[in-house]
DNA sequence: AGGATTTAACTTGCATGTTAATTCTTACCC
DNA sequence: GGGTAAGAATTAACATGCAAGTTAAATCCT
């Protein structure tokens, strides 16, 4: 009847890690299981396989005998977090000045020059979507599929917060000099300096981000009094 | 009746692991579903729940519609997470030199000290058990529950490996000399020595693997013509 | 009236039945 | 004799039913 291109418990698993990813289904609520299979239309079998994978990825929290949570992420999750990534995408960007070939930074150069683009325009949508992009793909000149792996787990927790840096005045013209810092770089195969000018890149979003949030509360706690 | 501590899903995850790790389910094997459950007397919804935990841990490969089969770990593999190993441990031994306590560095120099003793004496499986209590001791000491995740989920991969790099002749006390060194850069309080020194110690453990790995497949050619 | 205890509704967790796809076997045709 | 196609067996994937545990409300006792 039905075709099983792919199993069920990896489509629900896929449709829900989106709805965490956008919000739908926010950091502490409960996952009810039988109200999850209506809106799946799916059984109780896989949405159960579903959210143990889910819980493996760390996206989700289980207590047992009670359920299913989406995970909270702390701002110390954060500050832990960062520091990681940075030594991990670090890495990246020092194997991939080594490893890049010729048409690798023209692609490269292509990508950054859009990234100017959406920067000088103020397309922070656009500038987000570019900005993944050439972080992906200085991931992937790393050839390091395991190196990969730890990053891409770290980002679906940071995912998972939704953050969006972005919002902090003058961070996105910040970010894109630290993106031409690192493309500069690889450009003169400076595994070093593209190693550190990424570190210097993520550590400068974890501060644009923690300067946002602390606005954002100052905020609160005003109209709050 | 039975009393559901812990749910029959995550047991027969954890025993799973146990038996890939000690190697009872060798890289490659098929993982019959009914006559795991008779192993393990559980029936098929657990076992399968438990089958995608470990898929998703990196521990199984799912094939849609064939099954589950234990993940095959490649000299590449090895190549690929030791470099990403060294530097996560590295930033812990960073992190150690600046968090540990008077307290921390008496319960390490213990540690160091049953070290040197069971290197001394030859006790290579008790050699082993210190050494990684050292390494947890350290990453416990750098304070970053992500960083500790990240080193763990590439642990599980190399445990699934199996590597036995002590079998080198001379590494059991060449890998002591690394652990007094990263020890020593711990006790001055010296986070850059320690990074480098860490960073040392597993790209020197690397190494000892790949030459025996070396022997190894000589032997086995030399054996096979 | 306030607190403790029992009980009922609800939900998770486990077992089993059912379906459908893949693979292996076998027979048949070229 | 080799290759292909049809069919049978195997089994992964899904649905459903049942049992046990949790939560919360209602009743009873002090």
């Amino acid at each position: 009847m039905r075709l099983h291109q792919n199993s069920l418990h990896h489509e629900a698993a896929g449709t829900l890690r989106e709805q965490i990813f956008a919000g739908l289904l926010a950091p502490g609520t409960f996952l009810d299981e039988v109200a999850l299979c209506e809106s799946l239309q799916i059984s109780r079998t896989p949405l159960r396989e579903a959210l143990k994978v889910l819980t493996a990825e760390g996206l989700l929290r289980h207590e047992p005998r009670r359920g299913c949570f989406v995970s909270e992420v702390t701002e110390q999750d954060l500050d832990d977090i960062f520091p990681v990534i940075a030594l991990l995408e670090g890495r990246c960007a020092y194997e991939a000045a080594r490893n890049a070939t010729d048409a690798d930074l023209v692609a490269l150069t292509t990508l950054h020059e859009r990234l100017s683009a959406h920067a000088a325009a103020g397309r922070v949508t656009d500038y987000y979507a570019c900005n993944f992009a050439i972080h992906e793909a200085i991931i992937l000149l790393a050839n390091n599929r395991w190196l990969a792996q730890a990053i891409a787990d770290l980002r679906k927790i940071l995912k998972l917060a939704r953050l969006q840096s972005l919002g902090a005045p003058g961070r996105m013209a910040q970010s894109l000099q630290e993106h031409l810092t690192v493309f500069a770089a690889l450009r003169s195969r400076d595994s070093e300096g593209a190693d550190a000018a990424m570190r210097t890149h993520l550590t400068r979003q974890r501060d644009a981000l923690r300067a946002l949030s602390a606005t954002h509360t100052a905020q609160t706690s005003r109209v709050a009094a």
